[in-house]
DNA sequence: TGTACATCAGTGAACGCGCGTTCACTGATGTAC
DNA sequence: TGTACATCAGTGAACGCGCGTTCACTGATGTAC
């Protein structure tokens, strides 16, 4: 990154004096993007590790050597889709417990969330799953900061909720923990199921969140 | 396997008149074993679907061609690991549950269990962590099916327990799904932990459990 | 017990194949004047 | 605006390599008599 002689970054008037110096940038996220995209849909059917060079450049459309302009490898490659599969869902559910306070309400819309994601964004998540524990430390490794940045958020959510407020740090965090290794599950089994069997893992886990609920009112802050 | 002639097993009375056409099969199953182990220890860094025969034929000791005399393919042997996997873990709780009723004396048993199964077998879990969610069908679905197994015997030990006897079965069913879910979770989180972040995560899953047993003290029966 | 034949776990060579990575290149895009 | 040079994303050919699988084989183990 160069010095910018931009005095201010002026307000984009029109693209009419071109995108300064942004054609060639351009089809390069693109060609990027395209393989980003090429690697998820291939990876729907089968590892990180399993997974060619040569099989995503194909299916996207580029030269083997392509490749090399924009990773060093596949697994630089996997840490990108990492990052990019749970950026949408911190916000998602950031947005959930900016509502209202009733837990059964937080509850309810927790895992409607969670099944409108896993519907959209269903590779993401099969990724996901496979990768948490697959055979690519740095991708291991970015998936478990992901997740524990998660928990860490969610945590401090229920600082300032009533139920939990005055419970210790640790205790939250503990709690948080609980809630967000029961969400994952939940993803991972809802984008492996059909249909029909999608209600009722969405059932159960309502269930066991208000049996979790229940349990942290009843609980004495140590 | 044919008919045997034997008119009763007769208690093994010393090697002396051989064990009767068996040093061929003894042989063959110890060339298995050999396959298994060194997969094992293989997957320890990687995939199975990244494993290879080349790769597992070397390390055990056999030609490449050899291994087609014991499996079609690695897949094949990825099931037999899989039910190897949970046979002893599957022991084990039942044992935990066969003992006095105390939920608190339970839940402290059955971490110590898991973690000592931990320690014990950590290649096993470790396999079975990646192929959870992993890129082979078969043996995917093989661990989905000892998993439900579980939860399933796991609901058949909560009838007879006090707090849960009086419940309905779809309730004990998810209770039992939540508890197997927390343990699974457990035991992949202190396979890639060291020694210093086990002791923690022993605290914080202990502290869980009787979370989860408080709320189900104060469960209404549906 | 001894002999002649059957079985079959394991071998070693061979096959064709797709892989990851490198390299010098090309030509559109960008920049300086 | 026009021209001359610089940049660099993408190419296509080439390399050496290890892979899965097959095949006819060998020789120890097993069996029948």
């Amino acid at each position: 990154m160069t010095s910018r002689p931009d005095p201010a970054p002026a307000p984009d008037p029109a693209p009419a004096p071109a995108p300064a110096a942004g054609v060639r940038q351009a089809q390069k996220q693109a060609s990027r993007r395209a393989l980003l995209d090429a690697a998820l849909g291939l990876l729907e059917q089968q590892n990180l590790s399993g997974l060619g060079v040569r099989e995503v450049t194909r299916a996207a459309g580029l030269s083997p050597a392509g490749f090399y302009r924009h990773f060093a490898d596949l697994a630089e490659l996997g840490v990108v889709l990492v990052e990019e599969s749970l950026a949408n869902l911190h916000v998602m559910v950031r947005a959930v417990f900016a509502g209202s306070g009733e837990p059964e309400l937080l509850i309810d819309r927790s895992v409607e969330v969670i099944a409108a994601h896993v519907a959209e964004h269903p590779a993401y998540l099969r990724f996901l799953a496979r990768e948490r524990h697959g055979g690519v430390k740095s991708v291991r490794d970015a998936v478990a900061a992901e997740l524990a940045r998660f928990a860490e958020e969610l945590a401090d959510l229920l600082a300032v909720q009533p139920d939990t407020a005055a419970w210790s740090a640790a205790d939250r965090r503990m709690l948080a923990e609980l809630y967000v290794d029961r969400m994952v599950s939940t993803a991972l089994a809802l984008v492996e199921a059909d249909a029909e069997e999608r209600a009722a893992i969405a059932r159960t886990v309502r269930t066991q969140l208000r049996l979790i609920n229940l349990g942290s009112r009843h609980w004495q802050a140590s």
